[in-house]
DNA sequence: CACAAAAACTAATAAGCATTAGTTTTGTAA
DNA sequence: TTACAAAACTAATGCTTATTAGTTTTTGTG
């Protein structure tokens, strides 16, 4: 019947890919189906596979797209002059705009990465373990500078990484609430508290 | 072979109702078969429907379980006198308690809800937004009365949430960090914040 | 307008799934 | 020891799944 269409910059694949993101979000990796994905796209199952190589394939495309985002934006925040204090600030929101922005891919990335192949698996698991430890690292130094109070970094860094992936919660308050404030108040509330 | 071996005061099914726990944690509700549940139960799986109705039913179990305890505990909460910032700090110490001490159910019931068929997923869904709603209201309550800052409740409470659920990805470090370290450098960043 | 490639289609395969039916074994209490 | 119930077993059913094979349609280009 109707063929795929590609818009200006997103190949077929592009396309097949960003609706899996969502399927899978919605129903999760396991429970979602190659015909459901075929009918949200507009084809019959089979046909899929011109375009790509397996259900797998795809989410590994996804999981690594996001992986890669975050990692690219540390390499930069790292090569910046600023303190340690700003720096967090900026990465923190980083986290926040990306989520907000690219909430599927994201939400996949977070939720089923367990589902990955190997190698992809263990090589998703060392990509993130390494962020997490150069987190760490910046968390370390700002104590030591004296920017950040004395605690532990390894939970600090726990903290803020998973305060700011329960964005995926609440999309539903996107109308009430702007991103703007929601970004602000969630900085704020990470860097400095919530107590008077 | 082997029968299924309750022990003092846990039915066969509550045997199984954990097992499943620790399964559907590890591979998902879908991915999880119930062949693997039978074999890490010790049977073969048709046998464990002299205990279960279904793979759905245990499911449920998990997440109203959980879903009930945090409920009790809250209405419990709200009948102590106490300040409000003290009552959210005792409010986020049962969070990171259960979490740390019913790991798996605790994992199943925020990850794997969305698999429960109707009227359960309603039910779950109408049940945790009254949570939501009424910690909201306490953050409302403590921002009136001058103990928090002013900023928007919503947000912090997602903050504050999804914090606590994050020692979902850091059963690893448990080695490294005592339970106590870790509930009560967690309490102070989100009450305190981490800058000086 | 025709030719070639890309991409759609239909049909089929083989595997895995939860669950049911029917039967045998096991444990307990008279 | 016998009898009854609980709980195990084997075998089977019907459904869904991702994917492949083979064929037809569509699309873009000379």
């Amino acid at each position: 019947m109707a063929k795929i269409k590609p818009g200006k910059n997103a190949s077929k694949r592009d396309v097949i890919t960003k609706k899996a993101a969502t399927l899978f979000k919605n129903k999760g990796f396991s429970s979602a189906s190659m015909r459901e994905l075929a009918e949200s796209v507009g084809v019959e199952a089979p046909s899929l596979y011109n375009h790509i190589g397996s259900k797998s394939e795809l989410l590994q495309a996804i999981c690594f797209k996001v992986a890669n985002a975050f990692t690219s934006y540390l390499d930069s925040a790292e090569n910046t002059p600023a303190g340690h204090a700003a720096r967090l600030e900026q990465i923190i929101r980083f986290h926040i705009r990306t989520m907000l922005e690219y909430f599927d891919e994201v939400y996949v990335a977070n939720h089923e990465w367990k589902h990955l192949n190997e190698p992809y698996l263990s090589n998703f698991l060392i990509q993130r373990r390494g962020y997490e430890k150069r987190l760490i690292g910046l968390l370390v130094n700002g104590i030591a500078a004296k920017e950040f109070k004395q605690t532990n970094p390894y939970v600090a860094v726990l903290t803020i990484l998973s305060a700011v992936r329960g964005l995926e919660f609440w999309q539903q308050h996107k109308k009430n609430i702007s991103s703007q404030v929601l970004e602000d108040d969630m900085v704020n509330h990470l860097l400095k508290g919530i107590t008077k």
